[in-house]
DNA sequence: CGGAAACTTGATCGAATTCAAATAAGGTGG
DNA sequence: CCACCTTATTTGAATTCGATCAAGTTTCCG
């Protein structure tokens, strides 16, 4: 599948978990006036969604952001083997809870931290997922998001993160382009951040 | 326990799984600078929480909003019952299901809405989940939050919240004192929240 | 009744939005 | 590969929503 498309619509029956073999996709919902909310990213390795083990529909959206590759695996048969499984079972529920302590960071992000801090960190926790996966080095990783998507992840407008990526580039504490994203001075990074020296080993990756 | 006490502090080992039977408590996020954010609310019949019966130790504190009653359960033995029995296991699923919608809905409310929109919507949730127990009648139902809780809840400062619920009450569209809220003019107050006629219907206890 | 905590209200400030226009980057068909 | 067109990004100026600061007032409890 092509960018900018629609892996899942909300509505639809979630017959099939949906597993992201390669590139970047998000759970998007949208408010009826058109304003839309980004409620987090889907990496390779990660299931569309959990969620949709346990449930008929989804009342959010999952837009492909790059080329994706995905396989699809029955809903029942994930079920079966749920019940036959116990170690199953134990990875879906901490996959779980990885993807609620994010969306639990990005909340207390949105409501408590100003622009600059919101950016950095939504930033730094792209990296951690990525190193995870093996999928950054040396602070560089591929990076396909567009400043819209940005701004409607952490409730800012694009013109506004225009302005704070710009500064940050002018600083030298950050380049974006080309779809790659380096981080070029660390410490002054986490500063933005508001991330102290003693929290470093809480972001592995880094 | 009484009211403001700490049920849950982060960081500590989640031995047992902990189930309200009476009272609000709250999970909050602290920040280092002493900001907080409200993650969410924990009504009678919750437990605190779904993610404790699969990690050993949460990044968030829990707080009694009101004198709260509860009861314990060892971990192990919900586990052991989780292996066996599989409508327990959705029960559990569903309850995490719910659980990140109403948190997706408010990532949405903070990132998107503007603040008398998140307020009336935080306020719709919690009436939905009371009355789903049975615990609101006639669009009045028990209160405890503190101005401040809403602030920390949506991203605002109290002193906002007070304007914006002091307008809402002029209006008479809102009426809060000891304890008690209750919606005056429900029309009015869905305005408020920019939830449309036709969307009426996915908010039971209206 | 008295003291503390919570709420209200006014005045001022500031971070982020909005509006608008220019520039840059990316993709496509010839 | 280039010209063209569309989509992103940048930048400036004016505005606004919500924050901050400060001082009352009310409510809640012991």
């Amino acid at each position: 599948m092509s960018a900018r498309e629609n892996i899942y619509m909300a509505g639809e029956p979630t017959d099939n978990i949906v597993v992201i073999c390669s590139g970047w996709a998000a759970r998007v919902m949208r408010l009826p006036d058109g304003r839309r909310q980004i409620l987090s990213y889907l990496l390779p390795g990660d299931i569309i969604s959990t969620e949709s083990l346990f449930r008929d529909s989804l009342n959010y959206h999952v837009q492909s952001l790059t080329d994706v590759h995905y396989s699809r695996i029955r809903r029942t048969d994930v079920a079966e083997g749920l019940k036959r499984d116990w170690s199953l079972l134990s990875f879906i529920a901490d996959m779980m809870c990885n993807e609620r302590e994010e969306a639990d960071e990005l909340l207390a992000d949105v409501g408590q931290r100003v622009a600059d801090e919101r950016i950095a960190r939504l930033i730094l926790r792209l990296i951690r997922r990525m190193s995870a996966r093996g999928l950054a080095t040396e602070n560089a990783f591929s990076f396909p998001l567009r400043q819209q998507h940005i701004a409607d992840t952490v409730g800012l407008t694009p013109v506004h993160v225009s302005r704070i990526i710009s500064a940050l580039r002018k600083q030298g504490i950050l380049s974006v382009a080309r779809g790659e994203l380096q981080i070029v001075d660390l410490p002054r990074f986490l500063d933005v951040a508001r991330i102290r020296p003693r929290e470093r080993n809480a972001w592995p990756g880094l």
